[in-house]
DNA sequence: CTGATAATAAATAATAATTATCCGGAGAGA
DNA sequence: TCTCTCCGGATAATTATTATTTATTATCAG
């Protein structure tokens, strides 16, 4: 059998590993319930909502709570090991495959997230804080449109 | 007297006329209640929220309803003559001065919103338009981090 | 391994922001 | 003036999220 073939980014299991040492490094517990919701982030690629992580979660784990999805997202958060996308008139969207600030490119019609790397926001931020005043610690850069499927749709 | 010295951007007088002659190329009724709230759209630097604005609406025109600001607010959007900044964990806020897309640096411990020209983002809409496929139509550039005043007392 | 204990999970209630509904009234146009 | 539609105000409903309460469980000292 051939080797795996390396990736730009960690897998789904090593970077559920990073956020389970990052809980134990807090001195949080690893439960059942938040290894199931660890594991979904690590996994999920479509920056999936609340209710999207406690459905899948749910699969595996029927009894679990929307309370301890969103609890252990607010944690997460906290340990900068998810990012929450923020919106106003939909719910958020989290990814924890790339939990540090980069920006997004959303479909206003279906609701999909992508998210290529892009020129880096440093210079932007830079202008912004001299400009501003402002001391700044984190940004959203959301763009939004249409995604190429809702394109051909039209 | 001295003429007034030309300012880079509209006046609140003109920016209310700017704003009414787009009610009525729409056909939309220009009435005191939605007079009261372009006007505090056309005055306010501190891209209010809703509830600011209805307060600020109140003082001239005491029996108005949330309701209506709401109302008049998402029309006003439609008509693209007002910009609505959406966030995840605090109610929206507005502004009616600049009414396209442009970024913001938002205070976290009070608030407060900045909104000086930065480097323009033509180049970064191409490039994530480029690279995710998308049809991007506007886009939310927010920058999170401490106010000048909020540094001090730290 | 066991038991003590503090943290956590589930269920549920509460909150905050926003949107929908209903109805009376004002206003533009015939 | 009449009419018909739009609009405003009051209030109910909805949605997303957070707080509370109680039972359960992960962790670790012994
Ligand atoms: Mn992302
Ligand atoms: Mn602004
Ligand atoms: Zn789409
Ligand atoms: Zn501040």
């Amino acid at each position: 059998m051939a080797k795996a073939p390396p990736t730009a980014h960690s897998e789904p299991a090593q970077r559920m590993e990073q956020m389970i040492a990052a809980l134990r490094a807090a001195g949080q517990r690893v439960t059942p319930q938040r290894l199931a919701v660890l594991r979904v982030l690590a996994e999920s690629h479509d920056h999936p909502t609340v209710e999207t992580i406690y459905e899948r979660v749910s699969r595996d784990f029927p009894t679990t709570s929307l309370a301890t999805i969103y609890k252990t997202l607010t944690m997460l958060k906290g340990l900068e090991q998810v990012l929450e996308l923020g919106f106003a008139h939909m719910s958020s969207r989290y990814d924890g495959r790339k939990p540090s600030p980069h920006a997004h490119a959303i479909c206003v019609r279906c609701g999909a997230i992508a998210d290529p790397d892009i020129g880096p926001m440093e210079s932007l931020a830079k202008d912004m804080a001299k400009r501003s005043g402002y001391k700044l610690t984190r940004h959203q850069i959301d763009f939004f449109g249409l995604c190429p499927q809702c394109q051909k749709k039209a």
